[in-house]
DNA sequence: GGTGAAACACGCCGATG
DNA sequence: CATCGGCGTGTTTCACC
């Protein structure tokens, strides 16, 4: 699933907003050797191709009573193609998980949840993820201390 | 570490920016019953109190050629505070480690990994992973497919 | 790539409870 | 006295040339 292609000047267009999402186009016109209409149009075209998927705001979450952090790898009693496509939608609508994968290995998907404290985390294993009708078991973990967290990717600009 | 105290306005402005993180002042208006100036000073309180830490842009990796994700747990040789320090500080110089996280359990340490292809994953674990000088072992595991991937926070807000 | 008009953010004001 | 809405100014965006 290829993109379109994008030349360097896309790429430094990218790499700025992964700093600052709210630079102008006209600051970005000062590190882009483009104009600041130009740009706008790239980035228009960026987000009209789906590369630049949104803006998003972070949060800490510490300062909003968000204080644990949990991962949780889940196994699947089956695994056939509608159970897969049953238990993702049942993924998306459990707002405490904010990641979820599919994954080769001892187990079938690997969630990151984050819910207020320990007790929530408890009732949130038990209630909503344990009864959900296709899961088997659930192995949770929880995370002690955040070390690292971006959502800047590491972008390999074309050599040209 | 509690913050500043919020009221049902802050939250209902922290929800509808984690929805769209471009929304204007006069368009949060709408949503939120106050003016657009009072929305701005509110979001500028916000910002000022850490609470919104950022603006980030959400970039789709597969359309730029990184279509790898994994994740690894690390255990270290040692666990003294140097040690840890030490090991955060060579993680955060790492832009293929877009997650890091302490956890308790069988390894020390869990990461997720967002690389361009299989051979570009051996690469990074073998010469840049395990190479660190404190690591004793790293244990990876290839992500299928992902089924969900969000930032948007399960606030909670105050009952009042 | 540049230029205009429209929309926007932000600081200042008096009013309100 | 903290918080509110309205207004004016400088900035940004976007359609058009």
């Amino acid at each position: 699933m290829r993109g379109i292609e994008l030349d360097r000047y896309d790429y430094q267009i990218l790499e700025a907003l992964q700093r600052d999402a709210r630079a102008t186009h006209q600051k970005l016109a000062q590190e882009v050797p483009l104009s600041a209409s130009q740009i706008g149009r790239r980035i228009q075209r960026l987000e009209e191709s789906g590369i630049i998927q949104g803006y998003h705001i972070a949060l800490r979450p510490d300062l909003l009573d968000l204080s644990v952090t949990a991962f949780a790898s889940v196994s699947l009693e089956r695994h056939g193609e509608a159970s897969i496509r049953e238990f993702a939608a049942a993924i998306s609508d459990l707002p405490e998980v904010l990641e979820c994968y599919a994954v080769a290995g001892e187990a079938d998907y690997w969630l990151r949840i984050v819910v207020q404290d320990l007790p929530s985390l408890s009732r949130f294993v038990m209630n909503k993820l344990m009864t959900l009708s296709l899961v088997r078991s659930v192995k949770s973990t929880v995370a002690l201390e955040p070390i690292k967290h971006t959502t800047r990717l590491p972008l390999q600009p074309p050599a040209r």
